[in-house]
RNA sequence: GGACCUGUGGUGCAGCUCGGAGUGCACGCCGCCCUGUCAAGGCGGAGGUCGCGGGUUCAAAUCCCGUCAGGUCCGCCA
C-alpha cells in the first residue's frame, strides 16, 4: 500500500513519485486553493501539499500518493527531520475517517493518566509511547542476541504450573477439569529453571512473564518481564559477568553507549554507607556512623545500639514545616524520630542550631563537628535505633534529600555481593531465607550455619541501576545435605521440605549439577533507558494502581454459566 | 490495611483559604473567511451531573462528613 514511510523521505528522493499511508497529525487550509496535511506514521511526519480543498480531519487514515519536491525558497521547516522536502500533486484516499481523538496525539499535551489508560489505542500513536516501546522491542532483540551468542539455549517453561507456597502471592487459575483445583501463574520460572538444569541445559534462557499479586507501585506491575537465565557448571563470578555482558548489550542498543564498568559492592558495604542494598551512586552523601561519638551520651534520644547521621550539604535553608514533614517521614519509615542539626557560623567559629544542641556536651558537639565533615549552611539530620533500622531510615531520606529521578543520567550499575543467608527472623523465631530457600551458603560461612545462621553470607548478588533493583540471583544448592542443614535452620523438617518442594529435591536425586542463576526487569532497564520514572511508560496496556484495567474494564465478573463450569461460586466480603 | 495529593466542557488549567448566577484562560471541536503554512491566521459558535452521596446555610465548585476513581509512598513484593 505504501512505497515509503513518512519520516524516512529525504531531498535525495526528490523527483520520486511515493505514496504514504499514515494519520491526520494535522491539517492547514488556506482557502479553497492550498491546504497541507501532516500526515503521521510512526517514523516522522510528512508534509503533502494539496492544491484545492481537502475533506479530512484529524486522526483520518490516509493513502496519499504524490512526488517529493523541495519546499520553496523560504518554507523550509528545520524543526522536522523531513522539513526541507514536500509532497506535491497529492493523489488523497481516505482509508478510513475518525472522530477527533480524546487527546492530542502528541507529546506535547500532558494528559491525565486515567484518560491515556481508556484510550490506549490512542496514546500509544503518540510518538513518545511509540519510542518506548520501540526502545523496549530493541533492548528484547539486543538480549536475545546476547544470550544466543553467550551459548544460551532459550526454554519456554509453564504459565500454568504449580502452587507454591514460598514467596510473593501467586494468582490462581481454576481448574475446568479438575474443580476444586487450581494452578498457578509463576512468580518467575524459578524452579522450572532448575529443573532445566539438572536436564542438561546447562545454559538456559528464557524473556519471560512473571506475575505476582502484590501492591503495584510505579516500578511494580501484577504481570512483568523478566531476562531469566541459569547455568550449570559455572561459578558466581562466570554468571555475573554473562548477565553483565546481557546488560552491557542491551544498554549500548538502547543509549548507544556501551558502559565501561559496572562496580562490585559487598551488601555490608552498600548498607552500612547508603543504608540500603539498592544503592543510587549517582551522588555521594552516605551514612556517617556517630555510634562511637554518642557512646555513653547522656542526649537520650542518641542512647542507641546504632546512630548514623547524613550530612545535606547547604540543607540549614531548609524551614521548620520542611523540616517537620522530613522528621514524618522519618517516622512513617519506623524511626522513633529524626534529630536534626543547621550547621551555623560565628566569626569561623562553627555552631550548631537544633532542639537537642543543648544537651549536647562540648566534646560530643566538637566531635559532631568532625566526624561528619559539617560546614556552614549544612543540615545534619541524625537516627539512633537498632543497626538495620538506623541505616534504612537513612537510606530513605539520602535519596529523599539528595536523589533525583531515576531516569536521569548518568547510568551507574553496580552488582550487591555477598547477601546474607537469611534476613532475619519470623515470628517463630526461624531465620527467613532473604532470597529464597534454594540459595547457596558461602563456603567461608557454612560451619556457622547451625551456630550463628544470621552472620552466614549467601552466594547471591543483586544489581542495581540508578537505585533501582534490576534484579537478583544466586547459586543454588545442588546437594541434598547442604539442603538439609539450610531448611533445619529455617526450623523446615525433612517431611515439610518433601511436601513444599518435593519435585524439585526429588529431580535433584537424579544428578544434579552445580548450579545458578540470575534474572532482571526488562520493565525496569527499559523505564530508565526511556528517561521514563514509571514502567507504566514502557508496558502497552498496564494496570492502575489498584490492579484495574481501564480499557478493557478487567477484572469482571464471569458468567454464571462459566463459573459453574469452574466449580467456583464466590461468597460475600466479610465485613 | 494505612498516610498524603488530585478530581471543574473533549484536553490542560485558574476559581476553593474569605460561600453569592457555571466566572475565566489556553488548546481542541463546529461554521464562515483566507494561495505557502507548519503549535498557521481572522471572525463567529457549540459544548458543564464542578467525580458521586449526604450535611451545614437564605445560598455550596468553594465549608463539613462519607464514598468512588487516579497517583505517590508505607506495609507487602522469597
Amino acid at each position: 500500500m505504501r512505497t515509503m514511510h513518512c519520516g524516512a523521505v529525504t531531498t535525495a528522493d526528490v523527483g520520486r513519485r511515493i505514496t504514504l499511508c499514515g494519520w491526520v497529525a494535522k491539517r492547514r487550509e488556506h482557502g479553497e486553493h492550498l491546504a497541507f496535511i501532516d500526515l503521521r506514521d510512526h517514523t516522522g511526519i510528512m508534509q503533502c501539499v494539496v492544491e484545492g480543498t481537502v475533506d479530512v480531519r484529524s486522526e483520518y487514515v490516509l493513502q496519499i500518493e504524490g512526488t517529493v519536491a523541495p519546499r520553496p525558497e523560504g518554507t523550509v521547516n528545520p524543526q522536522i527531520a523531513t522539513g526541507a522536502v514536500e509532497l506535491q500533486d497529492c493523489v488523497v484516499s481516505v482509508l478510513n475517517a475518525a472522530e477527533p481523538p480524546p487527546f492530542a496525539v502528541d507529546d506535547r499535551a500532558d494528559v491525565d493518566e486515567p484518560a491515556r489508560l481508556r484510550h490506549r489505542y490512542v496514546d500509544l500513536r503518540r510518538p513518545k509511547m511509540q519510542r518506548n516501546l520501540r526502545l523496549r522491542a530493541a533492548v528484547n532483540s539486543a538480549i536475545r542476541r546476547s544470550m544466543d551468542t553467550q551459548g544460551f539455549c532459550e526454554v519456554e517453561t509453564p504459565l500454568l504450573w504449580a502452587p507454591t507456597p514460598e514467596g510473593s502471592r501467586e494468582f490462581a487459575v481454576p481448574s475446568r477439569l479438575h474443580q476444586g483445583k487450581f494452578y498457578a501463574l509463576p512468580q518467575s520460572p524459578q524452579l522450572a529453571k532448575q529443573l532445566l538444569m539438572v536436564a542438561g541445559f546447562d545454559r538456559y534462557y528464557q524473556i519471560a512473564r512473571c506475575l505476582r499479586d502484590e501492591d503495584l507501585r510505579a516500578d511494580r506491575q501484577f504481570e512483568f518481564t523478566q531476562l531469566d537465565l541459569e547455568c550449570a557448571f559455572a561459578t558466581e563470578q562466570e554468571i555475573r559477568a554473562s548477565v553483565t555482558e546481557a546488560v552491557l548489550d542491551a544498554a549500548e542498543a538502547a543509549t548507544g553507549i556501551r558502559p565501561d564498568s559496572v562496580q562490585t559492592m559487598t551488601w555490608k558495604e552498600a548498607i552500612d554507607q547508603y543504608g540500603t542494598d539498592k544503592p543510587d551512586l549517582r551522588f555521594e552523601m552516605r551514612l556517617i556512623d556517630l555510634s562511637e561519638v554518642f557512646a555513653g551520651t547522656e542526649v537520650k534520644a542518641f542512647a542507641a545500639p546504632c546512630v548514623k547521621a547524613l550530612r545535606v550539604e547547604g540543607g540549614a535553608t531548609m524551614s521548620r514545616s520542611q523540616l517537620d514533614n522530613l522528621v514524618d517521614r522519618a517516622k512513617s519509615l519506623g524511626a522513633k524520630g529524626l534529630a536534626w542539626f543547621k550547621v551555623t557560623s560565628n566569626d569561623g567559629a562553627l555552631g550548631l542550631e537544633s532542639p537537642l544542641d543543648r544537651f549536647l556536651s562540648d566534646a560530643e558537639r566538637s566531635q559532631f563537628l568532625t566526624t561528619t565533615g559539617a560546614a556552614a549552611g549544612d543540615l545534619i539530620v541524625v537516627v539512633a535505633d537498632e543497626y538495620r533500622l538506623t541505616c534504612s531510615v537513612l537510606g530513605t531520606l539520602r535519596v529523599d534529600l539528595g536523589g533525583k529521578p531515576v531516569s536521569e543520567g548518568p547510568y551507574r550499575y553496580v552488582w550487591i555481593i555477598d547477601f546474607p543467608l537469611y534476613d532475619g527472623v519470623d515470628s517463630d523465631g526461624r531465620p527467613e531465607a532473604a532470597h529464597h530457600a534454594f540459595t547457596m551458603p558461602h563456603p567461608e560461612d557454612l560451619d556457622r550455619l547451625e551456630t550463628d545462621p544470621l552472620s552466614v553470607r549467601a552466594q547471591s548478588y543483586d544489581l542495581v541501576l540508578n537505585g533501582w533493583e534490576l534484579g537478583s540471583g544466586s547459586i543454588r544448592i545442588h546437594r541434598a545435605d547442604i539442603q538439609n542443614r539450610v531448611f533445619a535452620a529455617m526450623g523446615i523438617d525433612a517431611e515439610e521440605a518433601e511436601e513444599r518442594f518435593g519435585f524439585l529435591l526429588g529431580a535433584f536425586k537424579y544428578g544434579a549439577p552445580p548450579h545458578g542463576g540470575f534474572a532482571f526487569g526488562i520493565d525496569r532497564l527499559v523505564a530508565i533507558f526511556a528517561g521514563e520514572n514509571n514502567i507504566r511508560e514502557v508496558i502497552a496496556f498496564p494496570k492502575t494502581q489498584s490492579g484495574a484495567d481501564l480499557l478493557t474494564g478487567a477484572p469482571l465478573e464471569l458468567p454464571a454459566k462459566q463459573m459453574t463450569e469452574l466449580g467456583i461460586r464466590t461468597v460475600p466480603k466479610p465485613v
